[in-house]
RNA sequence: GGUCGCGUAGCUCAGCUGGAUAGAGCAUCUGCCUUCUAAGCAGACGGUCGCAGGUUCGAAUCCUGCCGCGAUCACCA
């Protein structure tokens, strides 16, 4: 039983002896620096139950619970708050419970029920940028607290692949390209065809201002200009089936891939499984027909079918145009049901797409409970905010953008260049040192991205580059290298357990509340879908461990039992701190 | 205009399922490397928690209104 559980029992157990009441809850939290105490029992909360005074109430419970539990070692009365200092012992025990255990901290995967997470799912017309980057960060990290939650996880994404949007490309290579491929330009693929995409909008524009010019209205110029009416040209043969075009789409579109894969592994997120938009675009309508049929939808007299959701304070919504071809919302509930035929046990699905969709995913798992689906109550729509820049949303067609594999690059020059003035990677050689810079440079990006919580907007300043000092990752990867250290200077044997029968300094009780504090985190970041929890968490275990090791001497504490002891500590903390980052999916390094 | 979200120190953010004097980092300033990695530690400075009401013993936190910023309201995706 947790501390937690035997004091909330205690204190009812107390208030029924004391005062002849039942009380239905209790109220804990950590104890203020300011004041003696691990954990405080607030005592206004009872007054509901028990008249009279609060700190004589207090003292009352405060005396029982220093009787009854041996984890109680003294108690004091401020105002309403009693606070409890709890005894070495219980922290003690404590850490000696998992000493040996190897993955503290994350649950066992218990569940039947697995969780998909949907993240990334870019068009296929340009390269990632930093906006692609919070979705697959965000995406990733959750899959992985939910793992670690204990729920079987498939991470997935669908790839828009097919649409106007890569017609554009298409069409501007085949006009301006002169058959240039990756390798004759030297260009990772998804840049080369996002070239394109940007000099299709170019002539595009230019082609406006000419009919403007014309005496043409603005409105009318955008849907009449030539290379637009080629691109609609382009999706029809598409639809048809044409060879030459389906020929086309395929090429550019490996080039895409081969340059996402490339990005996806620098950043470190995979996927079990992937949906191509072009296999599943036409899912969904026999739902539809189904829906009509149970009443679910409606349909106008233009053939058109809707549904109403004006109960829900929501809007009417088309399902299927009238020429029976489906919107993208027809598409999403295909998808969403054939992703539970193929995995039969999945129960819940996580969707990373940001806030601009938020309505969508309202209106999408409205349909799919109306559809009586039981699975659409556990659909969630991990709804992020946008990232921008100073001057701005981001726009790819406008070149103000900030290249996903441009900024990965530039975190791991930073990275360098800090650790080239600091010099201490004697004897590493030159590979080596390459890695340890690309883990600091993705570390500081992942977690600057990662503490916001997802569902703020981050403005992102390129000018003023990412910290590498305070509260960032390489400060916590910094942490962890000392402790590695301390780790390989220890020249005795720290691996067994000792009786632990002497006192605690203050800062190693400090630090053993925070460890404790880990698998209730994890839990806490899995309800929530918030990567952010875990970030806070690790930067203030890392704090507290900072302060340790200032304040006291580990491998130079003369007393046997509490240097090995120390040395265990500092074991576990590096520990926390990796399991911690491993589900922000930020790496550690053994030195920097 | 309707709906949804956000607004906390000069800047970037915690805290938000109500609890003590609102916490960090950056920036500015002071100390600390002959002792386990100074990407560190200790400290100073810095706040009408957007504004106004309300609920409560108690509100940054919950409710209402207003202001500001953003998103969204397509037979687009």
């Amino acid at each position: 039983m947790s501390l937690q559980d035997n004091l909330t029992q205690k204190v009812k157990e107390a208030v029924k002896q004391l005062f002849q009441a039942d009380v239905p809850s209790v109220e804990l939290q950590p104890t203020r620096k300011d004041f003696e105490g691990d954990v405080t029992v607030v005592v206004f909360p009872l007054l509901r139950y028990v008249k009279g005074n609060p700190e004589i109430i207090g003292n009352q419970i405060g005396a029982y619970l220093q009787e009854h539990l041996q984890e109680v070692a003294k108690f004091n009365v401020v105002k309403g708050f009693l606070n409890l200092v709890v005894s070495d012992g219980h922290y003690l025990n404590f850490f000696k419970d998992i000493l040996d255990v190897p993955h503290f901290g994350y649950a066992r995967t218990t569940s039947k029920d697995a969780v998909l997470v949907e993240y990334s799912s870019p068009n296929t017309n340009k390269p990632l940028h930093l906006g692609h980057i919070r979705n697959n960060l965000l995406g990733y990290s959750v899959a992985e607290i939910l793992k670690a939650s204990g729920k079987k996880v498939y991470k997935t994404q669908i790839i828009n692949d097919r649409g106007i949007h890569i017609c554009k490309s298409m069409l501007a290579w085949q006009k301006f390209g002169h058959g240039e491929t990756p390798e004759t330009s030297g260009l990772k693929g998804d840049h080369l065809v996002g070239k394109y995409y940007v000099a299709f909008d170019k002539t595009y524009k230019e082609q406006i201002s000419l009919l403007v010019a014309d005496g043409i209205k603005k409105e009318d110029a955008e849907k009449e200009a030539p290379i637009l009416l080629e691109a609609q040209e382009m999706l029809r043969k598409w639809e048809s089936g044409d060879t030459e075009t389906v020929a086309l789409w395929k090429m550019m579109n490996g080039w895409v891939y081969e340059g996402f894969d490339t990005t996806y592994k620098n950043l470190g997120v995979d996927f079990d499984k992937l949906y191509y938009e072009s296999d599943t675009y036409l899912l969904g309508r026999d739902v539809v027909k189904d829906g009509l049929e149970k009443g679910v939808f409606f349909k106008r007299d233009d053939g058109s079918v809707w549904i109403d959701l004006t109960d829900e304070g929501l809007d009417e919504k088309i399902v299927l145009r009238s020429d029976g071809t489906a919107v993208y919302m027809t598409q999403d509930i295909g998808t969403a049901i054939q992703r539970v035929t193929d995995f039969p046990d999945i129960n819940g699905m996580v969707y990373t797409v940001g806030n601009e969709q938020d309505y969508h995913f309202r209106v999408l798992f409205l349909i799919l409970k109306k559809l009586g689906f039981s699975w659409a109550e556990k659909l969630y729509h991990l709804s992020y905010g946008m990232v921008d820049l100073p001057s701005g949303k981001m726009k790819s067609r406008e070149g103000t953008v900030v290249d996903a594999d441009d900024l990965i690059r530039n975190m791991e020059d930073t990275a360098a260049e800090i650790s080239k003035e600091l010099g201490k990677l004697e004897g590493y050689s030159e590979e080596e040192k390459q890695e340890l810079y690309r883990i600091i440079g993705l570390g500081a990006l992942k977690y600057y991205i990662l503490k916001v919580d997802p569902k703020k907007r981050i403005l992102f300043n390129p000018e003023e580059s990412v910290d590498f000092q305070g509260n960032t990752g390489p400060f916590i990867q910094y942490t962890y290298a000392r402790i590695q250290s301390i780790l390989r200077k220890a020249d005795f044997d720290f691996s067994k357990a000792l009786d632990m029968s002497f006192d605690l300094h203050e800062k190693e009780k400090e630090l053993l509340k925070i460890v404790q504090l880990f698998p209730e985190t994890v839990q806490l970041a899995a309800e929530n879908y918030s990567p952010a929890l875990i970030a806070n968490y690790a930067y203030d275990l890392v704090k507290e461990f900072n302060s340790f090791y200032q304040q006291v001497s580990i491998l130079g504490e003369p007393d046997h039992q509490k240097k090995v002891f120390r040395v265990q500590l500092s074991k576990k903390v590096g520990e926390v701190i990796r399991s911690a980052f491993k589900l922000l999916g930020i790496e550690v390094p053994e030195r920097m």
